[in-house]
DNA sequence: CTGTTAGCGCCTTCAT
DNA sequence: ATGAAGGCGCTAACAG
């Protein structure tokens, strides 16, 4: 059998089908009876609303696009992109929309035209673009566009809205943590930074600003700029180990260099915390799988998450949104330091 | 100024708007010099096809579903659902279907109507659903709808077509890698198992054919019951170490809780492989960020995923769809055993 | 080879 | 409180 049409509905209700549209839109303006009857041949035709229709007639397609820059293979995996997709789930679930993933493998001109294509052909309302990582031309690019469009982990301004946290606090924070229990020279491995604005930089500069803070001296050779990888943690210690008086504290701009550095300290049998103490940043799962257990910076993901859906929502409806939506970072401390 | 229509582009082009169409779906049949006409206007206009009409006329959103089953929280940052939903999209990427995703938090009938919604509302053509957890009866259900499904890690006589691996065979050659090696005692930590079919259950069956055929006795007191998560594996060696005669080898059934027990036997002084060697299941990244790195059954998780595009996008098709797919699985030998 | 016509299922006037 | 018409943008029949 054939999917139920208001028409089906309608003539099984013994009503015009306007009416059946209208009890379906929750519109009163009827009898009781008749919507009783209307939902009653809803129900027995196990009626349900065509999606695209719906979507061409109210010029909406009632979905978001998560928008993910990923020029390298795996992306989803990674657990800061996944705990975004759960925390935009949340907030749209109850809302009525759905959500959509997509994946931007590079900046090249089909690969935008493909993203763009979504919005002009009216696929999604609206995006939340993970731009952690992003070339700062990218977002330039797309700020221009006139779709609704929220950043996450990016706020510049002039560019679109976004939401971040306090990146640089939360360095600046550990750096304090660190200087409070006596380690005077205290290393950081950055991540890979495109833009100034990147979450990369930002941490870095949480991290100068932090010594600055505590009265300490920057010391470029304290410095080694990693991947996020775990691997990259592990090769930033052998190197920062190799350039002249060893560092007494690191810092890792992630859990996973973090965990790396940890690894490559106890294969050099450095003690954790005793000789060398180790702080990460995002918290994820694994930050206490390792022994000791890793102090590092929170990130509250999912609620980062939960603001951006929310910011996206609003732009779509049309209402005003804050530019840059800043949330706090916590100092969790474990074993590590 | 509003988008531009098949209309707009006729008008310019000075065709009728049929015509148009026909050179957007590149149907044969126009001089090309109209083509090109056609084209050229296409492009000052800046012409995008609306989605929501298209796919009502052809009663095809050009869309799938990824679906995951999840009563807890988090769930896309599970890195075995995120590679799932990255293989995916390494399938769809060139064809011309989106991907939605959706999380089925329960088997309440509220949920099972918001998926069935999905499918009869023509907002997706097919779904993939992981169903690594998911009850059989759920299944059994979702079987019976008559809309393109293709599962994921369970293969069932009767049931939707899907994709699996050979989650027995893995675990019977972590056995036997085991057992060449001289061990005798080998534990075994099980995921939760929410039916026969699942995959905890068969990475169990794993275990059991797996010491029958080199010849070892099956010992009720060397299994324990975890729920896949590191913090279970910890604690699954803690059991088993309370229970007689200690084993020499354990095999949990992911890595994660994998990494557990090797922390576990660390903290009791345990040496890895030596007193107790250990086995994973996966082969996740963190596999090797632990010391000695986990030797691990390598699930191929992202192959799977484009094996159940193709499947699902063959269903939708129309094409004979195999019942199920399954792909080798290979043990990896780390230091860890 | 091109143009005309007729809906797909729905919602929004407008009239009753 | 309910019914009739119109059209969103597109494609699949035709007809010329």
């Amino acid at each position: 059998m054939a999917r139920a049409t208001l028409k089906d509905v309608a003539a099984r209700a013994g009503v015009s089908y306007q009416t059946v549209s209208n009890v379906v839109n929750g519109q009163n303006g009827m009898s009781s009876a008749t919507r009783e009857v209307v939902l009653q041949a809803m129900a027995a035709l196990d009626y349900q609303p065509n999606h695209a229709a719906r979507a061409m007639r109210m010029a909406r397609a009632n979905t978001i696009a998560y928008v993910v820059y990923a020029p390298t293979a795996a992306s989803f995996a990674d657990p800061y992109v996944g705990r975004i997709l759960d925390g935009l789930h949340r907030t749209l679930r109850g809302e009525r929309y759905d959500l959509m993933t997509h994946v931007l493998a590079s900046t090249d001109p089909e690969e935008l035209d493909a993203l763009r294509a979504l919005f002009r052909g009216g696929r999604v309302d609206g995006a939340v673009l993970v731009a952690g990582q992003v070339p700062d031309d990218l977002v330039t690019a797309l700020a221009a566009w006139p779709h609704p469009l929220v950043t996450f982990d990016l706020v510049r301004e002039g560019g679109a809205p976004g939401v971040t946290a306090a990146h640089r606090d939360g360095v600046m924070g550990a750096v304090a943590h660190l200087a409070a229990r006596g380690r005077r020279r205290i290393a950081f491995v950055a991540g890979p930074s495109p833009s100034p604005h990147s979450v990369a930089a930002r941490r870095e500069q949480g991290y100068r600003d932090g010594l600055a803070a505590v009265g300490l001296q920057y010391d470029p050779t304290l410095v080694v700029e990693g991947d996020w990888s775990h691997a990259s943690g592990r090769a930033a210690l052998g190197t920062l180990l190799t350039r002249g008086e060893r560092p007494d504290a690191v810092i890792a701009a992630s859990d996973a260099m973090a965990v790396g550095v940890i690894g490559e300290a106890r294969s050099r049998f450095m003690r954790v915390p005793e000789d060398l103490a180790v702080v990460g940043f995002d918290d994820f799962d694994f930050a206490t799988w390792v022994d000791p257990a890793l102090t590092t910076v929170r990130l509250p993901v999912q609620a980062m998450a939960e603001h951006a859906a929310q910011a996206l929502l609003a732009r779509i409806a049309g209402e005003p949104t804050p530019a840059g939506d800043v949330l706090p970072v916590s100092l969790v401390v474990r074993g590590s330091a």
